[in-house]
DNA sequence: GCGACAG
DNA sequence: ATCTTGTCGC
């Protein structure tokens, strides 16, 4: 898959946050413009002993969802977890595992924030920026906003607001479990987001784009880590 | 100054 | 995120 030219990673604090307060106003939260056909979902590991990250991001076809192609990735990790600056430890091993994938993907689920960031560009923002293509994020918790009581039944939701702007939704995807932090990344709209992120939900917590990207980074880490 | 804080 | 066993509930 074409891959844009990376930003150099090696950033201090205050020059992170700068790439974040320049790069948010190219972001377009416009409709998509293709159907879905392909949606894919990513993932990172790290292991807080071992210098290392992993990745991998699996392709499915919509709305059956059939795996058609898994990829997997490691790099060397040198970018602490700073909250907000997710992406500069995430991005670096997620590119590494794009540029090889061979499906492009009419949208990607990513864990974490996409516009539901302090600077408006969380990790499924920025990636979505890098690849050119409409990403959402699926986070577990929330980074930044304000909401009010999610209904119970699944499908349900609360606006999750910041400084007056609607900027995600707390989504229920499934009865009984906590709610989902689900915000557009780029190129897509929040109501087809939720719509997405739904039709994609199998039974479980996590939608199954972002859940078997989070199964199969695991495998390969263990692999990977056993074979040295 | 204090609390909050994706993974 | 990671470290970790069993356990309670639908």
């Amino acid at each position: 898959m074409h891959v844009k030219k990376l930003h150099p990673w090696r950033l201090s604090y205050e020059e992170a946050v700068r790439v974040q307060e320049q790069l948010r106003h190219k972001i377009r939260l416009d409709p998509l413009t293709e159907q879905i056909q392909l949606v894919a979902g990513a993932d990172v590991s790290c292991e807080r002993n071992n210098r290392f990250s992993y990745s991998s991001v699996v392709v499915f076809t919509f709305p059956d969802l059939e795996l058609i192609e898994e990829i997997n990735a490691s790099l060397e990790e040198d970018f602490p977890y700073i909250p907000g600056l997710l992406t500069f430890r995430e991005a670096p091993v997620l590119i590494k595992a794009f540029q090889k994938l061979r499906n492009t993907p009419d949208v990607i689920l990513f864990d974490g924030q996409g516009i539901a960031h302090p600077r408006g560009i969380g990790l499924a923002s920025h990636m979505g920026l890098i690849l050119g293509l409409p990403t959402i994020g699926c986070a577990k918790t929330r980074l930044t906003g304000k909401h009010g009581t999610v209904p119970e039944e699944k499908g349900g939701y609360s606006l999750l607001e910041s400084q007056g702007r609607t900027i995600g939704a707390v989504l229920r995807t499934r009865e009984r479990v906590k709610p989902m932090f689900i915000s557009p990344g780029h190129k897509i709209t929040l109501k087809e987001s939720i719509r997405i992120v739904l039709e994609t939900c199998r039974g479980y917590r996590l939608p199954e784009p972002t859940r078997q990207a989070h199964l199969a980074v695991n495998r390969f880490r263990i692999v990977k880590s056993e074979h040295f």
